[in-house]
DNA sequence: ACTGTTATTGTACAACTGTATAATAACATA
DNA sequence: TATGTTATTATACAGTTGTACAATAACAGT
């Protein structure tokens, strides 16, 4: 037993696809459970039989998107760009770091809907613990190490405080020169 | 003319108590305008003469307590603790930013609201502009310097990232610790 | 094809939302 | 104290919310 019931995923792909084309034209923050079940053809009993508010939708669908995130630092460094390779300013840039950037313009739509104002923190904390559990993964050699748990925080916000302002830029800088910025700051830290 | 009507006065005064009162008991985003009102004694069409949401109350809430952040920047060192004074761990630390610690800790309630899971995002970049914004003034000499808008994100929300841990540990730690933190990590990062 | 399970629907309900209107009361100013 | 202004109230309305229920249909496994 315990195969995926048709039902459900009939009625699940028929609320993303309506969320999806709701967005294009509102806001996520003024979707609200009416307007999606008509959109989807769904009965409001049913979308409270799996989620709660809309947001929960949005959730999942960024669920999996964490998980692409997840999967990139598992992967060889096939992301990594040429430029990166050639130019001996990213000399001493952790590769791993290079894909956060690759990830994000990949799924930029997502992005500008998690970092833009008035949305859930729940997202931004979801993004936040993948990216601190990354570079956990990445630090540690034995055991995790709790005093180092500040450092951890500080890395992974300051990380998406570059992502912050390529949003507010809407994404206008490339990948390579989001890897230029990186270590510009990097460098303009150690510096003082 | 435009002296402040004391109706205004009155009726605001009686939602932001309610709203402190309703809040010891339940989180922000569960508070809705009726129960508000209910509590206030105020009608419920005055509350959107002034508001739109019960999330406008807080957030006029907030905007004194960034008012204070701002003020505490201008003022002498007088928050510094006698501890930063005769350790030499300190000799680098930027005076300025430790007060941000003073400010979080004496607003605890605040940030603890804040920096919690499911609110809006709206709070956190209030919070994040007023402390870009006192970078910014710290380190611009002559004119606004463009090019390093990305240093100015990843430092904001670096130190944003060592008040989420604080928030996640309930505060626990005290301003002196993470000053020592804050020291620990930025020599750690120049060490890399 | 049969059967037990369960997701889905339609319906109903009280409470909340956002907006609008007219009447009233509280206000600032001169 | 009188006057013009406007914040507040009471009321009403269509739409949304969250929950509950019984009936039905769609499903998986044998």
């Amino acid at each position: 037993m315990k195969t995926k019931d048709l039902r459900v995923v009939k009625t699940k792909k028929a609320i993303y696809q309506a969320l999806t084309h709701i967005l294009k034209n509102k806001s996520l923050t003024d979707i609200n459970v009416s307007e999606l079940c008509r959109q989807a053809g769904v009965n409001r009993g049913t979308f409270y039989f799996h989620y709660e508010e809309v947001g929960d939708v949005f959730k999942e669908f960024f669920e999996e998107v964490i998980l692409d995130l997840q999967e990139s630092y598992k992967e060889p460094y096939k992301y990594i760009s040429a430029l990166q390779l050639k130019s001996s300013v990213y000399k001493n840039l952790d590769p791993k770091t290079v894909r956060i950037f690759h990830h994000v313009k990949k799924y930029e739509d997502f992005y500008h809907i998690i970092l833009s104002d008035n949305v859930s923190t729940t997202y931004y904390y979801m993004f936040f613990d993948a990216i601190r559990s990354n570079f956990i993964e990445d630090s540690k050699i034995g055991e995790y190490d709790e005093s180092k748990k500040f450092v951890y925080s500080f890395m992974t916000n300051a990380i998406i405080g570059l992502i912050i302002e390529w949003h507010r830029s809407n994404f206008k800088e490339s990948v390579d020169d989001m890897n230029i910025h990186l270590v510009q700051t990097l460098s303009a830290i150690a510096r003082n």
